[in-house]
RNA sequence: GGAGAGAUGGCUGAGCGGCUGAAAGCGGCGGUCUCGAAAACCGUUUGUCCGGCAACCCCGGGCACGGGGGUUCAAAUCCCCCUCUCUCCGCCA
């Protein structure tokens, strides 16, 4: 969320940059309603300054005995009254308003992060590692797994519907070796993990920018609650309506927990195989930080994200977003894209944001650092996965497969899969 | 699912409808003492919104005792609804 005060006041760099972002916003409606909520406070404020000091008036004539008085001075403070209802109804219903249109307004890009309108104007940073050359017909992940018999998308199906996944076998016991590779890497560099509930409620979506405006992107229970799309969600949560200290930061979190998206909009898109499928797990980074770091901690987790892959040995290359490509919540955005030789092309495997304080506004995360006053102010959130473990099963199948139809197995993975070399042909 | 109890400041915990933004203790911060520290003692310590101001210092005002409504000149205190938490029983990995 944008702060109400700063976007008044610079009206115009908030549109421009809004607009960076593909979003264009008539902010005529968000003008007058901020200046009608502060005159009608002004208003209602008075009068209400007007009531206390009658009413206290009341009390001490009351206990002196002097009831006509009183009785006088009551009546005219009902009146008082009702002009007060009057406008704080008003104000309920202007606050209201203003604060659905800000909550879908989504953040300002960075000044650093490149202009553009979309995809292809996304900046390639750097890129490690050679795609595999195969001396065979190399095939896609899902007709490989679906060979070896460790990966069953028919039967999924039968269990749930399309787009979801059974493992079977070395196939699942891919995943948990990925999931925990994945999560003691970073938590040997530092990040502390935490398991938590993958239903949230709607102020906690709230809280990450998932709500109100994207709630058909997510499966919502007949409870009300919704499974989380992603960990950032329960992560960054964690410290909803809470002040640290600024000693205490940057916090380095992480988290598996399996994700949840409903993908409405995206039929016809990578139907096949396990790259866009309504259940997948993931291993979450999540940053709290200082205002004045946040964007080095976002180069550092970056760094971790693509530490995982180069300890997989997987071919990929970082991209930094454009601001008309940028997520809603995100000032500022990292993509990383592993090679698929099934699409010939590097696909997002990790994307890691810095947010600045739109989701802090929104969840009231805030730090109290004695240098600045001591006052609570919003801190910076960060988010990035490390990363998407289906997708880098895919990667992971496609890229190790040999001419037989086997897959090899990376060494840093063999600990984690009873020291198991490879997946043999069935 | 059944029965009951509760929700107050960073924490514990008081609070006859007005003198309570809130006692007391703990914690935190500052000081006295000390070579230094501890102890003791003294002082201090909520957040947010609106307005003034160059100002996140400061000044004036509003609001906040889980959330929302009501009664009243006036609500932490009375009434209603909701949410959440806890305890016991039942069921259960």
């Amino acid at each position: 969320m944008l702060d109400a005060k700063f976007t008044r006041e610079h009206i115009h760099t908030v549109e421009e940059a809004l607009l960076s972002r593909n979003y264009q916003w008539d902010s005529s409606a968000f003008l007058a309603a901020d200046a009608r909520r502060r005159e009608l406070i002004a208003q209602a404020e008075a009068l209400k300054a007007q009531r206390n000091t009658s009413s206290k008036r009341i009390g001490e004539l009351m206990k002196a005995g002097c009831k006509e008085e009183a009785e006088a001075a009551k009546e005219e403070v009902r009146t008082w009254g009702e002009h007060i209802d009057t406008l704080d109804k008003e104000l309920t219903e202007v606050e209201a308003s203003l604060s659905s249109e800000l909550l879908d307004l989504p953040n300002l890009p960075s000044t650093t992060t490149p202009k553009g309108v979309g995809e292809e104007d996304n900046v390639e940073v750097r890129r490690w590692g050679t795609p595999p050359a195969f001396n065979f017909e190399p095939e896609a992940h899902w007709d490989l797994g679906t060979n070896l018999g460790i990966i069953d998308f028919e039967r999924a199906v039968k269990l749930a519907k399309s787009r979801f996944v059974l493992l079977g076998g070395l196939g699942a016991s891919l995943e948990r070796a990925l999931i925990n590779f994945m999560a003691d890497t970073h938590i040997s560099r530092g990040y502390k993990e935490w398991w938590g509930p993958v239903l949230a409620n709607s102020e906690t979506l709230t809280g990450t920018g998932n709500l109100p405006k994207f709630e058909s992107d997510l499966f919502k229970t007949t409870e009300g609650l919704y499974l989380i799309p992603t960990a950032e969600v329960m992560l960054t949560n964690i410290h909803r309506d809470e002040v640290l200290s600024a000693a205490e930061l940057p916090l380095w979190y992480c988290a598996f927990t399996a994700c949840f998206r409903e993908e409405a909009g995206a039929a016809g898109r990578d139907t096949r195989g396990l790259i866009r499928v309504h259940q997948f797990d993931k291993v979450e980074m999540v940053k709290f930080a200082h205002p004045d770091d946040s964007f080095d901690q976002l180069e550092s987790m970056v760094a971790d994200a693509e530490n995982i892959l180069q300890l997989l040995g997987l071919p990929y290359r970082v991209i930094e977003l454009c601001t008309g490509d940028l997520g809603f919540a995100s000032t500022k955005t990292y993509d990383l894209e592993v090679w698929l030789p099934s699409y010939q092309d590097y696909k997002e495997i990790s994307s890691c944001s810095n947010c600045g304080d739109f989701q802090a506004r929104r969840a009231n995360i805030r730090m109290r650092d004695e240098a600045m006053g001591n006052k609570p102010q919003f801190l910076h959130t960060l988010n990035g996965s490390g990363l998407a473990v289906g997708r880098t099963m895919a990667a992971l199948l496609e890229n190790y497969q040999r001419a037989d139809g086997s897959v090899a197995i990376p060494e840093v993975l063999q600990p984690y899969m009873r020291g198991i070399k490879e997946i043999p042909c069935k």
